[in-house]
DNA sequence: GCCAACGTTGGC
DNA sequence: GCCAACGTTGGC
């Protein structure tokens, strides 16, 4: 009876469907976390795309006039998202070099501007040029940002994925840094507590450090 | 400079 | 709406 059995399949793919819905509806619902912190990601080392010079290093965001700058450029939807749903003036962000010989943190930032109409993908002569948006439907965001200052030393990220790792392992507060478990976002949420545990590295001895692991 | 990881695109 | 192909990011 074919007729009954391909019935009997869409039920069972219905039911299965249903019971799928069903696991969402039940999983506790994963409160959508609020982040209040930023990592943002530069590159501080010569770099031409589309003939354009793409090196911004913290020390080039402190030469801006009012050591501020315009975070443009951003296009990958769910760093736009954090951008433009969570990112609020007066919060703070590190400053990470990326694509580069050192990558690490190198400073804190503060938002001075929430989220607005970043004009490059309008300009088709910037190397972030989106002919698939319009003036009248922008796509993408930007946001302004101003130095605030360097950390007293440079938290690399091979210091941080050792303590990621550590924690993946042990438990703490790293365990689910976005640096490691989406490597690739340009505009990274922290939570209060990453936020916090990275800051008070910067108390620390590097040196130190080494020698308890080496010990 | 290589290439793994992953986001995006487009054919079906 | 799936998924292969393609493009980009970014550590190494």
């Amino acid at each position: 009876m074919p007729h009954g059995k391909r019935k009997a399949k869409s039920e069972k793919s219905k039911l299965a469907k249903l019971a799928k819905l069903q696991k969402k509806k039940d999983a506790p619902k994963a409160a959508p976390k609020i982040f209040t912190k930023w990592l943002m990601k530069s590159e501080p080392e010569s770099r031409i795309e589309n003939g354009v010079e793409m090196k911004f290093s913290f020390d080039d965001l402190k030469k801006e006039p009012n050591e501020t700058t315009c975070w443009d450029g951003v296009r990958n939807y769910q760093a736009r998202n954090f951008m433009r749903d969570q990112m609020k003036v007066g919060q703070s962000a590190f400053y990470y070099h990326s694509n580069c010989k050192e990558p690490g943190i190198v400073g804190i930032t503060e938002i001075v501007k929430e989220g607005y109409v970043d004009h490059t993908q309008f300009d088709s002569e910037d190397p972030h040029f989106d002919k698939s948006s319009s003036k009248e439907d922008p796509k993408w965001i930007m946001v302004d940002v101003k130095y605030v200052r360097k950390l007293k030393r440079f938290i690399s990220l091979k210091e941080l994925k050792q303590i990621h790792l550590e924690h993946k392992t042990n438990g703490g507060p790293l365990e689910k840094l976005s640096l490691f478990t989406r490597a690739r976002l340009s505009v990274q949420p922290l939570t209060e507590d990453e936020f916090k545990f990275i800051l008070q590295l910067e108390e620390e001895d590097p040196d130190e450090e080494l020698k308890e692991e080496k010990s």
